[in-house]
DNA sequence: GTCTATAACTAGATAGAC
DNA sequence: GTCTATCTAGTTATAGAC
């Protein structure tokens, strides 16, 4: 386990940067705060006296990493919504997702975090994130609608989660599926993914366009 | 946390359930020796005897979820191959998933495994699994080569771990995305999001073909 | 095969000197 | 703010009686 480069940032921000790489690698549970110490090279008291606990650090650690990616989408949205030009739904997934591939393609700690969100089950910091998406997700849904009014309000809020789904997991099985398919992953360059998603997902979305809704 | 129907079952069966339940809903890492053996209603030493480790305790774990669900899958895509009509991809699809969304219908806890799996990062067991599917992973492709020679390899083979993630998240969420949007999940009939699920991702794929690769 | 007892270790957290 | 030393509690694993 290598060093950062630490410099002489503050200590906060030394433990906050080794806590978010270890729990990417490592998952949450696996690392632990003498890891997390270590790498740092702050004292393993350090921890538990600029944050309160393990789990404060965590929810530090995750607000970090997802409230700047989640101000640029919502930003992104609504340059598209009052822009000029149309609300399409290519505009709206672009505004969904294109944060999210730039944040992967220059840390990829990000979505190995999200990962970790998905399947560490501590219902407290689920639920601590799942609050700082809900206004996202419903501000995104209502575009979604606008931009695409022939397709059943919750058909468009299953799949766009759908989406997202699928994103997050080709993201963090991109190494995996490089070395069994060698050459042959197409997001190795973020624009040429994103367009090839946005075309899979508008058309996916919009042969779901007419149908009526399962549930009344 | 209650207790299981035991009945008379063999101790090793009584252990592999108890594991199975806990490792869902709690992850591998977050679930102790001594809560298995206390659900179980078993002596903490027995997983040691039975098993080796915790480790094998964990394989044995996956191994028994996994093999016959990957069976079934390749059941059927031979049934699709053989069993005269076109080899389609709508079967091709269906083939991959509708095993997967059976045995979630019978028990949630399986697809919470996979879960696990994606972000417990336990290099060891996960390239143990790996190997479990990576046969079955050749076989699809090359199915699903068959039925839409017009999708370029490296698209179809992106495209359909693209559609599995997707699914995965959904199903995971699916609680959540109930709290958040009552009686607006698709995924209360398995038949029915089958269908819808088989319908988006042929649009999705299909809207790929006569595309040109990305890389040559 | 099953149990008790315990070894050997690691975790997070804290008290108190500096 | 930073350190050492230590506490308490939890972990996997095993030895050995029954």
């Amino acid at each position: 386990m290598e060093t950062l480069e630490t410099a002489n940032k503050p200590t906060t921000e030394r433990i906050l940067e080794a806590a978010e790489g270890l729990f990417a690698a490592q998952g949450i549970r696996g690392t632990s705060l003498k890891e997390i110490t270590e790498l740092a090279e702050v004292n393993i008291a350090a921890v538990n006296y600029h944050f309160r606990s393990k789990d404060a650090l965590v929810r530090a650690v995750f607000e970090r990493s997802f409230e700047p990616l989640n101000a640029e989408r919502l930003r992104m949205l609504g340059e598209a919504e009052n822009g000029g030009g149309p609300l399409t739904l290519e505009r709206v997934l672009r505004a969904l997702f294109e944060p999210m591939l730039r944040a992967w393609q220059t840390n990829r700690n990000f979505i190995l975090l999200v990962g970790r969100l998905q399947s560490e089950p501590d219902a407290e910091l689920t639920n601590h994130i799942h609050g700082l998406y809900v206004p996202l997700i419903e501000r995104f849904l209502r575009a979604a609608r606008r931009a695409a009014p022939d397709v059943p309000e919750n058909e468009l809020f299953f799949w766009i989660h759908f989406l997202f789904g699928g994103v997050v997991y080709t993201l963090l099985n991109s190494q995996d599926m490089e070395k069994m398919h060698p050459g042959q992953n197409p997001i190795d360059t973020t624009e040429a993914f994103l367009h090839d998603l946005i075309a899979f997902g508008t058309a996916g979305l919009r042969s779901r366009s007419q149908s009526q809704p399962r549930r009344s």
